[in-house]
DNA sequence: TAAAATCCCATAAAATCCCATTGTATCCCG
DNA sequence: CGGGATACAATGGGATTTTATGGGATTTTA
């Protein structure tokens, strides 16, 4: 149950439908329940990219314990002191964190649906510690994103068009 | 049951009402009684920001154990021993504890009340260890606040604003 | 006994559970 | 290897429960 033994991978285009319910893509909730064992992930707004980062709890866990011990060192510092403050509240207060029910499903919080821009349709792309959540548009639209990754995208939402 | 082990994550806006009721959203609450096993908190004033900082009675008792230990370590140092008293008094005699009812509810105590500014919306903050709790208005207006943490508020004012 | 705190009940909206369906991947055995 | 049987994943929709909140009644406190 190492946290960081088992890695997030794939993708899969999956429906938020009426009530804003998404399933969890199965590969991605095993990676979650071998690193601790909450069926629950962690929702946050991704950094750089307009989308979602999401981790499961015993990640989360594992960042704030580090940054704890960086606080310890520079206790003497006012500066650190504000710095660690800021980035607490961005750490806990901007998260959510979301259980998954028996099916592998979440209720996408309406607010991290407007912050990712998800409307029907979620792409789960995995990139190792932690796996994103995107609008399929926005990532086609996004000149940053690798060719190669957007024909993943339009293979999946062509995959789904068809059928 | 280990004190640390699960943490405040999340935001909500409550309302205050006439009488000085508020709901503890259930996402801390439950953080509150996984610590533990209370349905109480614990507020104090915050050192740094202008609103409340909460937590459980737990969390309170381990704070202080900690606080004892670093004194013991330092019995011969005299600053060391004023600092604790200082600090002591402001961990017990600047703090209040209250229950909540079994609707969640607790009553906000007027003197906390008018230290953290709270008017009739309390903004819930999670920041791991402990949680705060906002006026709305003041988190706004402060420039140390991130801009992503105010677009939350913002978020949680609309929110409610539409109803 | 007046003010304040607590309890109790009611409600609307939201979240959660439960069951059903469908398509797909996997298994197993002749 | 074929082809049905089986298991599981994703998803829809109804029923149930929880949450936040208002307001009255009762108890406690000063």
């Amino acid at each position: 149950m190492a946290a960081l033994e088992h890695l997030f991978q794939g993708s899969a285009l999956n429906a938020v439908d009426g009530k804003g319910r998404v399933s969890i893509p199965s590969f991605l909730r095993t990676v979650i329940e071998r690193r601790g064992d909450a069926r629950t992930v962690v929702l946050a707004k991704h950094e750089a990219f307009p989308c979602l980062s999401a981790y499961d709890p015993a990640y989360a866990a594992l960042k704030h314990a580090k940054l704890e011990r960086l606080l310890e060192k520079e206790e003497t510092n006012p500066d650190a002191q504000l710095e660690y403050q800021q980035r607490n509240l961005m750490a806990f207060a901007a998260t959510e964190e979301v259980p998954y029910d028996s099916s592998g499903r979440i209720l996408m919080p309406p607010m991290m649906r407007r912050k990712g821009q998800i409307g029907e349709l979620a792409l789960f792309l995995g990139t190792g510690e932690t796996f994103q959540i995107w609008s399929p548009k926005l990532l086609l639209d996004d000149p940053r994103i690798p060719e190669d990754l957007k024909d993943i995208a339009r293979f999946r939402l062509e995959e789904r068009g068809q059928s």
